[in-house]
DNA sequence: TTCATGCTTTGACCGTAGCCGAAGCACGCG
DNA sequence: CGCGTGCTTCGGCTACGGTCAAAGCATGAA
């Protein structure tokens, strides 16, 4: 017993509903203030500063205090795919009388994850990719090929500061509504960034999601080459 | 907010430390009866009961009558995924104080997650599969090539069975310890099934820890071409 | 300085959930 | 059949943790 890390301690740490809803409101990638992680909560403020201590004392949140406001965010790609692979039990194991809602469609087509996209458009993209050799895959995780950093170069993206940073270019994160992976990584949120700046898609103002445009989405899959 | 599953009932359901420790020996992939994980979980057995009971309410456990016991496992290698990317983030985020005891190390060599191989030996198989072009992988996880088909037949591997059976064949799972993908899926399966018949290495009683011989260890290397 | 805003701490309340002992089933065996 | 073992249900205890109101600190603005 005792064999392995203490993982009861974090995931206690998800399983209040409160803390649970400030986390997946987290996931959109935003820093959130205290005020706001409250509301999205649906409890009082001191109740929220509880609770953020403690995720932050268990290492889940980290914060940035900007003049009078605290701005509070994940401390990593590792707590979100944690948090997405938990949305996929959630989702298989959990009572599927709850037929998914318009918004959850919206949810599953294209939404933020963490920092890059997620949903069926971003695993439509990371196969894509691996298909057409811009990624090839290690144990290590994708890695970005020659032919791939021209084609990612061409779509307007610089790679070298990207490269030079310590944080890792290509990351693959598990999708809970598709159950296939999809591109994370500063690549992956770089190419969000990319789609949002050519104006093909906008996120929902509050909501994770994210909505392409027609022609959005018709350049998107030409630029992809999908059929 | 609500968007998304309900992510808390489960981590809940995981967060509680009994609950925990239980979750953690259904790890090794063996069945174990209720007397079984209340000793694991150092609970007496009504309380085991209870909480056996919830589990499987939350569908991360089944069980299945045999004489007069029950067993108990994992449903499958989804819950598996999540409590090893959950102990991957408590063996960072958690308190670093303690440090790996010996019995820590043996698992991070070699150890069994639920039912195929983990840790070092185990990424670097799966590194070398990727490497040599045994399998490849696409969006959806990796696949096995026809190099990769005929080099697990010649290991004494019976292919035709897996691939009727309605499991996935091959399938990634996050590696805790090491924070690198190995293969899981029916094919992982087999391949810790044929390193055991094949005496490379055998499984510690009451631990997940697996224990390559020195032979064994050679022959694994000199299999995948190992350095 | 003085006020207002944003957040945290304190203190008290309450509910829930974990825990066990004892009793109750259920199954298999002799 | 009746005994023993393995597991579950029941009752009641305890305590931990979530919750909010009110007061206490900060920080920035006037």
């Amino acid at each position: 017993m005792k064999a392995g890390p203490d993982i009861a301690r974090i995931a206690a740490l998800i399983g209040d509903p409160a803390r649970a809803n400030m986390l997946t409101a987290l996931m959109s990638g935003k820093a959130l203030t205290a005020s706001e992680l409250a509301a999205e909560a649906g409890v009082s403020p001191p109740t929220a500063s509880g609770h953020l201590a403690k995720l932050e004392a268990g290492g889940l949140i980290g914060q940035r205090r900007q003049g009078r406001h605290r701005y509070f965010s994940l401390t990593g790609t590792e707590v979100a795919a944690v948090l997405e692979s938990l949305m996929g039990l959630a989702s298989g194991a959990g009572h599927l009388r709850t037929r998914p809602g318009p918004r959850d469609e919206a949810l599953r087509r294209a939404r933020v994850c963490y920092n890059h996209l997620a949903g069926e458009m971003a695993t439509a993209m990371y196969g894509a990719l691996l298909r057409t050799g811009r990624l090839a895959t290690t144990g290590d995780g994708p890695r970005l090929t020659e032919s791939g950093a021209a084609f990612f170069s061409g779509f307007g993206i610089a790679l070298e500061p990207l490269i030079r940073a310590r944080a890792p270019l290509c990351r693959e994160c598990l999708d809970w509504s598709e159950r296939r992976s999809h591109l994370a990584g500063s690549l992956g949120r770089a190419v969000l960034a990319r789609i949002e700046a050519e104006g093909w898609a906008s996120r929902e103002p509050g909501s994770r999601a994210v909505r392409f445009t027609p022609r959005g989405e018709a350049a998107f899959g030409a630029w992809l080459g999908l059929g």
